[in-house]
DNA sequence: GTCTATAACTAGATAGAC
DNA sequence: GTCTATCTAGTTATAGAC
């Protein structure tokens, strides 16, 4: 056998320098920019130890996601971060720039493997969308409890709409982050809290407004 | 010399070929992922006459992303679109999916330019970067006239602060549809308009109460 | 498990006939 | 201006010594 046979286990030494390199590099040069040579370099490790720990680049990728996502689930699920939007927005501004960043390197690699439709197909891709898919849920389940009941019984999907509408967000800004523009991304984490929490409101008010309505004509 | 001079004479046929064949095949495979061999061949050219047209790889996509935002200008810019972030977000819907859509397949491919920092000093890049930055100023003039006087006095940035607010809405929806995700985006047009809305009459609200405070003290 | 050498292939780019 | 043949360098991936 040419691969190691380890499912789940914690990932061991040199495979993680490998997995570290690959995100390092993947973070600005992307998923074709990313050379296996060089990953190979920057692990300290030669190109047939990284062929040794994974079957191909594709696998690598896919297991590098999935790595990363592990990370991530662990930064944001803490007890403590009780504004999900404003941190992932404020966390935009270094993400981009410092390769070192982990925590927010992950959603990086998410934009770049959800722009590269060409890897249609590509089993790093499909993980990614499956990660996509599971961290919208996550979301959802911290989001819902924020937004009052008489806007849930009305509209059942509101709390999944403003998760969108968030994901959106942080993912426009790690794009604002990636161009290098210059605007200050703790004053605009704030800004899109705002805006999504005014949306909530105001969709509460509407529905109030209609109850009333309705009360008045009875 | 081994390249014309033409400088700006709107683009002949054959260049006109290579452009289109490199944009369509750039919304899907990326920078990296876009052969000059591929683009030759779906020009229906050999890859010598693209060589000759265009000095290299670099330079070609550098006057793609000009050839791009001047087809968007001319789309986004007539007297008709009164609702211009509405309107490109839910561009973004078939954006992504439909290679053929040549509008909205510039704001894909500048994505991928926004997110490919490895291509720090080339051409193609820089050339994005100045285009996102003009880009940005005809979407200031376009939405400052909606943010009332009396909040650009107290706040004579807050015109571009809703511009960068609404790119990044934009700039997070093309991402979902590139990732494949399944909401109507109709609808997401409509709620980010109106977030946007809502967060212009926050605060217009918040500064009339301001000064009908300092009416009433004075 | 690690490392070197190298195979097999594909990329961007050019030379030069037409 | 167009096209073919080709060069060079770099890519993924493997074989096989240690």
């Amino acid at each position: 056998m040419t691969r190691r046979s380890r499912a789940h286990q914690s990932t061991p030494g040199n495979e993680k320098a490998i997995l570290e390199a690959a995100l390092t590099l993947a973070v600005t040069a992307g998923y074709e920019g990313t050379t296996m040579a060089e990953v190979a370099r920057l692990s300290g490790l030669p190109v047939g130890s990284v062929y040794w720990h994974f079957n191909n680049k594709e696998q690598l990728f896919a297991e590098l996601i999935e790595y990363c996502f592990e990370q991530w689930k662990a930064d944001h699920t803490g007890p403590t971060n009780r504004d999900l939007l404003r941190r992932s927005i404020a966390g935009s501004a270094g993400g981009s720039v410092d390769p070192e960043n982990r925590a927010e390197a992950f959603w990086i690699l998410a934009l770049l493997f959800a722009l590269e439709k060409r890897l249609a197909g590509n089993l790093a891709r499909e993980k990614y969308l499956d990660v996509r898919k599971e961290m919208f849920e996550l979301m959802v389940q911290r989001v819902e409890p924020q937004v009052p009941a008489s806007v849930l019984a009305v509209d059942p999907a509101f709390g999944r709409k403003m998760v969108v509408l968030g994901r959106a967000l942080t993912d426009g800004f790690y794009i604002a982050a990636s161009a290098g523009d210059e605007i200050d991304f703790m004053e605009f984490a704030d800004l899109s809290a705002t805006a999504v929490e005014a949306l909530i409101q105001r969709k509460a008010a509407e529905i109030e407004g209609n109850l009333d309505a309705a009360d008045a004509e009875s």
